[in-house]
RNA sequence: GGCGGCGUACCCAAGUGGCCUAAGGGAAAGGUUUGCAAAACCUUCAUUCACCGGUUCGAAUCCGGUCGCCGCCUCCA
């Protein structure tokens, strides 16, 4: 239940905004309630891991202002027709429609691996038609747009505010050379008429599809109302399709359309030049660049890939090379061992008491335990600074690591390490630590030796030889055993209760 | 050409006027530990924040300039 609802005002916080450019303090619409609207996939391909940086940046701000007490409406759409889906559909000789719902279903599982809340709402355009022509029609009514040829267009020229997302100044603004006789060459299509053999809806302006950016602003008005609080998407939105969006709606609604816009920053890659030059270009499906999120989630859980995210504040742009994956795999197994070693001690009694017994360290985990959650939040709510709260998380990770290595830690130091074990248990609203470190533990191994193609039982059998060798104190086979099985990447643990193994996650 | 942004250690990355003689992760070197290891911990690793000026008692943080890079202006998360 929202803290609103049960007296408590929902927890304030800062963010960015790319109309003011500036950070500023949150104020909703409607006191502990916030709506936001984040543009969703144009489904005519598999989405990948730059989408996905968009969908799990959202997911773990909605999941953190939902703890934080306040009442979410988060809607995502799904652009079922379109140019590009028309054109692949034909490449396959495929219906279209068709092709829009796989690639729907194939997203839903994505979502389902990357763990992703749903949406309370995930319109589509194909089934938004409605508002979409009504939208249309207001516009043309109210002197905004104007059909021609069957298609009908907006008059940028009549939106004086034109250009203030982006910076751009109307009269700079060079529309592309779009098809159709526009009467202005800035103004952009509401509607399109249909060509031959192409999908086509009813209109008063004859049959036809929406144009690009009117789905949003007739979606985001059914499902949220004629102003919503914050609405967001990709860098690479900005424009045109988010002006084109406030162009639309400020001149149908008569009103503000969205009070904040939240902009995730692109992934980039690395990409040598002929003259071998290095520079960081963005990932895109236009420059054939992109990894799918499938792929992937092929070589580590997706726990990781949201820490790859999350690791940087959700404005940069993210490098993607070859071993982000692996490093930000390293840095969460970093997190469960910390967290299982807590877990694992012992003893009772009054946690200042054990902590003075024990000494300096116990006393730091004991305090960087209990400070957590107020510095925590304090880092989320200063426009969701991701790094900077997770920087935090391993801060007391090196604590407990520390503490972790005095004798009497494991006997005594439970009553110490409770408020660090609940801190860590905060790392659920980005969704991260989430499951038992033996689920970890084995979902890691499982990928990785698939990824690194490893078989399991090849391995098993190498340390079950080692072990026997080391029984048999015969440590020159044991040693060449580990040597082996280190080829394979294979980290071999002698530990008091018996041998464990892990793969090593980065290179030397 | 227009608009916006960025430049922090070997790499990634927080910090945006005094708590910074700059968080966190990775890599590297030495040490503790170990049959040998690994993990973990300790120490070292930016007196410095692209460069040059300026404002200020005080700047990585503000202003001006220079250089370099990126994004958008065409579909793109």
């Amino acid at each position: 239940m929202p803290a609103s609802e049960a007296g408590a005002p929902p927890a304030p916080f800062r963010l960015y905004n790319t109309l003011s450019r500036q950070v500023e303090p949150f104020e909703p619409l409607v006191p502990g309630h916030v709506s936001i609207y984040a543009c969703g996939m144009t489904v005519y391909d598999h989405a990948h891991v730059g989408h996905a940086r968009a969908f799990v940046v959202f997911d773990a701000f909605v999941r953190w202002l939902r703890t934080g007490g306040w009442s979410v409406r988060f809607v995502r759409n799904y652009t079922d027709v379109d140019d590009k889906i028309i054109r692949r559909a034909a490449e396959l000789g495929e219906d279209p429609f068709a092709l829009a719902q796989r690639y729907i279903d194939d997203f839903r599982a994505d979502c389902d691996a990357l763990e992703l809340a749903p949406p309370e709402a995930e319109p589509r355009v194909t089934t938004s038609m409605d508002d979409i022509l009504a939208m249309i029609g207001e516009l043309v009514a109210k002197g905004h747009a104007y059909a021609q040829g069957g298609s009908v267009w907006f008059r940028v020229d009549s939106f004086a505010d034109y250009g203030q997302l982006s910076g751009q100044r109307p009269d700079k603004v060079c529309a592309a050379p779009d098809t159709g006789d526009k009467a202005d060459p800035r103004d952009f299509a509401l509607w399109k008429a249909a060509k031959d053999g192409e999908p086509s809806w009813p209109s008063p302006w004859g049959p036809g599809r929406p144009g690009w950016h009117i789905e949003c602003s007739a979606m985001a008005r059914s499902c949220l109302g004629h102003t919503i609080d914050i609405h967001g998407g990709g860098l690479d939105l900005v424009f045109p399709h988010h002006e084109n969006e406030i162009a639309q709606s400020t001149c149908a609604n008569g009103q503000p359309f969205s009070r904040w816009w939240m902009h995730n920053g692109l992934l980039t890659l690395v990409k040598h030049t002929a003259d071998g030059v290095v520079q960081d270009v963005k990932m895109g499906k236009s420059l054939g660049n992109v990894v799918n999120i499938r792929d992937a989630l092929q070589q580590v859980p997706a726990e990781a890939l949201r820490l790859y995210y999350l690791q940087a504040h959700y404005r940069s742009p993210l490098p993607w090379t070859d071993d982000a994956l692996t490093e930000a795999l390293a840095m969460l197994a970093r997190l469960y061992e910390a967290r299982e070693l807590a877990a694992r001690m012992q003893g009772e009694g009054d946690a200042d008491r054990v902590a003075e017994a024990l000494g300096a360290d116990a006393q730091e985990v004991l305090s960087l335990g209990r400070a957590f959650p107020e510095r925590f939040a304090q880092a989320l709510a200063d426009d969701f600074n991701t790094s900077a709260a997770l920087g935090l998380a391993f801060e007391l990770t090196r604590a407990l690591n520390r503490l972790a290595n005095h004798k009497k830690a494991a006997s005594r130091g439970g009553p110490v390490v409770g408020p660090a074990l609940e801190a860590l248990a905060h790392l659920s609203v980005l969704g991260l630590l989430t499951r038992t470190s033996e689920a970890f533990d084995e979902e890691v191994k499982d990928k990785r030796l698939a990824a690194l193609g490893i078989d399991r039982a090849h391995v098993e059998q190498l340390l079950a030889q080692r072990t026997q060798a080391r029984a048999d104190k015969d440590w020159a086979r044991a040693d060449a055993l580990r040597a082996e099985l280190d080829a394979l990447r294979i980290v071999v643990m002698d530990r008091p209760g018996g041998v464990a193994w892990k793969l090593r996650l980065t290179e030397g």
